[in-house]
DNA sequence: CCGGGGACGT
DNA sequence: ACGTCCC
């Protein structure tokens, strides 16, 4: 979108001394200057993690020879990432194709497309974070933040024991061998715990990637890119205002993207000091309250926002861009294809989607390229049982009306259109419910055993499985970035408390409680007919009433003969009135047993419970969905349905035969219009949070 | 020759 | 539903 516009700013010559590796310091002196010995220090010790050039070394695992000559991961016309032989050459990330091939005619191209190596790598990364510490929070796919306050007080007790100490990488700004580490002792552990983490990462997913060690996430993650491949840098708060004062610009500032740097510049201000000399009042003015506190805050290297941990995803998608899409069978179809590898993701994921979107570029010159469209709609609760259990071909073909619906609320198909994306995406994730105990559940986000709901209640407190904590070395290796250095990670062959199963792909995401029975939803988008105002008049002879004759004239004739033919006719003609209105149960939120100890620290904030009261789906009673007695279902767009292909509209067909018909509702016909759009929002993450980005939330 | 994801705020 | 942010 926006991000790229400036990406392209050269390397500010960085002035980043640094004292490598390996400080010494002597630990007679006073311990940190927070050093409360009750609870909540006021500094907190976060890392951040971010993996090297990470599309390309996934590459470069699956095929090692790539790793020598220079490789460049390419999607469509873009070279998204390349590996650091690339970079030799003068190659960037998110460089054009044309452009990186000229710089560098022999550069190795892998296509980078398809996300699924990447994601699943990904996952595994914070997973293996997740077993030391609890407190992990996404960025991307690459990126990992890591609140280990706690664990670094727990080593503090065991430090005191030993006699001398040393930061781990570099030291921000400081060459001389005069860095105390008694100083900032938290921040020293929090570089050893750092440096193990790193080699635990690479040890056992052979994946490198760069640490910085702060005492907030923004600052984190501003020095952890320092020293660029596979090193770690720690900034000592003496040098906050350095590191800051240093950036090129306010768009390096992680928060201040592409729109805000142009109104802050229409304020006059270009670089961080400049907004931290701005005053408060007059960024009021411009961006309100909240917002411009924020922001000042920022370019101060102040951001009190907490390591949430970000569990599942809240959305899967899937999407294909193209240089030009014109017609409706050649959408059905590219449709038809990203619904396919959706739904079998959804189905790994376990969960159960809600609600489903489809979003459309579409081409112009004036635009260029930009916004998107989007309608979206509820998924009806037997399709969605479908797609967790997994009966991926039924769910395709059921989705399939419901995404053309939703195209034709954008795009009208009797005009010439130019589409160049198309995405799809389920959101509205609900956990399916575990058999009796209710508890926490772990959701496989792999493959393995598909049904992978557990029950765990351990991992409770504090950093578990790894005894990462155990002790901290006493040798200290000058390797200067190699995560080679013999680390103290001898013990982290311990018995782990976890089922191998569990330890390899389970995920202990968040939890949330029961939702109770669900009523049968009635996409808006899926009612048939009865649209007020938008009845034909043009009427050509005998087609049912809701079928656009537009579109039917221009249906090639098979189709419409069928569409004519009298079983499809009864069977539109009976829909309009099939929509009966199933009761929404009252939804009856049982409190979960939660025994499992929330393994969240001090900065949890008041009034939050540990874990959100929500998105867990009772097991369905074995109610069918709303359809009349006729085969044809209420909820199948007649003009839709006229468009899908043969094969799809027998399967539905098929589908639809060996549904039993459910109880009809004698009193059925109810303006359905006040449930269709239900779908509340269940508004339940961060309760207040109007913060100018969740990404540094305030505590 | 501007990907393919995500999260959150309004 | 769309905008902005992140990678
Ligand atoms: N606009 C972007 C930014 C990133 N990515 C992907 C490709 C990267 O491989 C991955 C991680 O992004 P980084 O910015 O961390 O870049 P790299 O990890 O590739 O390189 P570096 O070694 O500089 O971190 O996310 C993307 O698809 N689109
Ligand atoms: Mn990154
Ligand atoms: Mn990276």
């Amino acid at each position: 979108m926006d991000n790229s516009e400036d990406e392209l700013e050269e390397n500010e010559a960085v002035w980043k001394n640094s004292f490598v590796d390996s400080v010494p310091l002597s630990l007679a002196a006073a311990p940190g200057p927070s050093l409360s010995k009750t609870s909540p220090p006021a500094d907190r010790v976060i890392l951040h993690f971010d993996l090297d050039c990470f599309y390309a070394q996934v590459e470069m695992i699956r095929n090692p020879a790539l790793r020598e000559v220079p490789l460049g991961i390419q999607q469509k016309y873009i070279i998204v990432t390349c590996n650091y032989v690339a970079r030799e050459q003068g190659l960037t990330k998110l460089m054009s194709v044309t452009d990186a091939k000229e710089k560098c005619p022999q550069l190795v191209l892998v296509n980078g497309e398809d996300l699924t190596h990447y994601r699943e790598m990904s996952y595994k990364v914070t997973e293996l974070l997740i077993s030391y510490c609890p407190l992990v929070e996404r960025l991307g796919f690459d990126e990992n933040f890591m609140d280990v306050t706690e664990m670094v007080e727990r080593r503090l007790a065991q430090t005191l024991e030993s006699n001398t100490f040393s930061f781990k990488g570099h030291v921000y700004n400081q060459r001389s061998a005069e860095v105390k580490a008694s100083d900032y002792l938290r921040l020293a552990l929090g570089s050893h715990i750092a440096a193990e983490l790193r080699e635990a990462i690479y040890t056992k997913l052979g994946l490198t990637g760069c640490a910085g060690i702060a005492t907030n996430k923004l600052l984190a993650k501003l020095v952890s890119g320092t020293f660029k491949p596979n090193q770690q840098t720690t900034l000592l708060p003496e040098n906050i205002r350095d590191i800051m004062g240093h950036l090129s610009s306010l768009r390096k500032v992680p928060g201040v993207g592409h729109q805000t740097a142009k109104r802050l510049q229409a304020l006059g201000l270009v670089t961080v000091k400049d907004l931290q000399l701005f005053p408060l009042t007059d960024l009021v003015r411009e961006f309100g309250g909240p917002p411009a506190q924020r922001l000042k805050n920022l370019a101060l290297g102040v951001d009190d926002s907490p390591v949430t941990p970000t569990g599942a995803p809240q959305s899967l998608s899937d999407e294909d861009s193209f240089k030009k899409m014109s017609s409706t069978k050649d959408v059905l179809e590219k449709i038809h294809q990203l619904l396919s590898s959706l739904v079998e993701r959804m189905h790994r994921d376990g969960r159960q989607p809600q609600t489903f979107r489809l979003t459309i570029r579409r081409f112009s010159a004036t635009n260029k390229w930009f916004s998107r469209e989007s309608r979206q709609c509820p998924i009806p609760s037997h399709i969605g049982q479908k797609i967790a259990a997994g009966s991926s071909d039924d769910a395709v073909v059921q989705l399939l009306p419901l995404a053309m619906k939703l195209f034709h609320k954008m795009v009208d198909s009797s005009i010439t259109f130019h589409l160049t994306l198309i995405n799809v995406c389920f959101s509205n994730l609900q956990t399916r419910r575990a058999v009796s105990g209710g508890k926490g559940c772990i959701t496989s986000f792999f493959r393995a055993s598909p049904r992978k709901i557990q029950i765990l209640s351990s991992q409770s407190q504090g950093d578990s499985s790894h005894s990462v904590d155990g002790h901290c070395t006493d040798h200290q290796f000058s390797t200067h970035g190699m995560a080679a250095q013999h680390l103290s990670l001898k013990t982290v062959t311990t018995k782990s408390p976890r089922s191998s199963e569990a330890a390899l792909h389970g995920f202990k995401w968040k939890q949330s409680t029961v939702v109770a029975e669900e009523e049968n939803q009635k996409a808006s988008c899926c009612t048939t007919g009865s649209d007020p105002g938008e009845t034909n008049d043009t009427v050509t002879h005998q087609l049912p009433a809701n079928i656009d004759p537009k579109v039917f004239k221009l249906l090639p004739e098979e189709i419409q003969k069928e569409l004519l033919s009298p079983a499809y006719v009864n069977c539109l003609l009976s829909t309009s009135d099939s929509q009966n209105i199933k009761d929404v149960t009252a939804a009856a939120n049982e409190l979960e047993p939660s025994d499992r100890v929330s393994a969240v620290n001090h900065q949890q904030p008041a009034g939050t419970s540990a874990f959100p009261v929500e998105n867990v789906l009772e097991e369905e009673k074995l109610s069918f969905p709303q359809s009349s007695d006729c085969e044809f279902p209420g909820n199948v767009d007649p003009k839709v349905f006229s468009e899908l292909p043969l094969d799809v509209r027998m399967e539905l067909m098929s589908e639809w035969k060996q549904q039993k018909p459910v109880l009809k509702a004698p009193f059925s016909r109810k303006p359905v219009r006040s449930l269709i759009t239900k779908e509340r929002n269940a508004l339940g993450k961060g309760s207040q949070t109007n913060s100018l980005l969740k990404y540094f939330k305030r505590s």
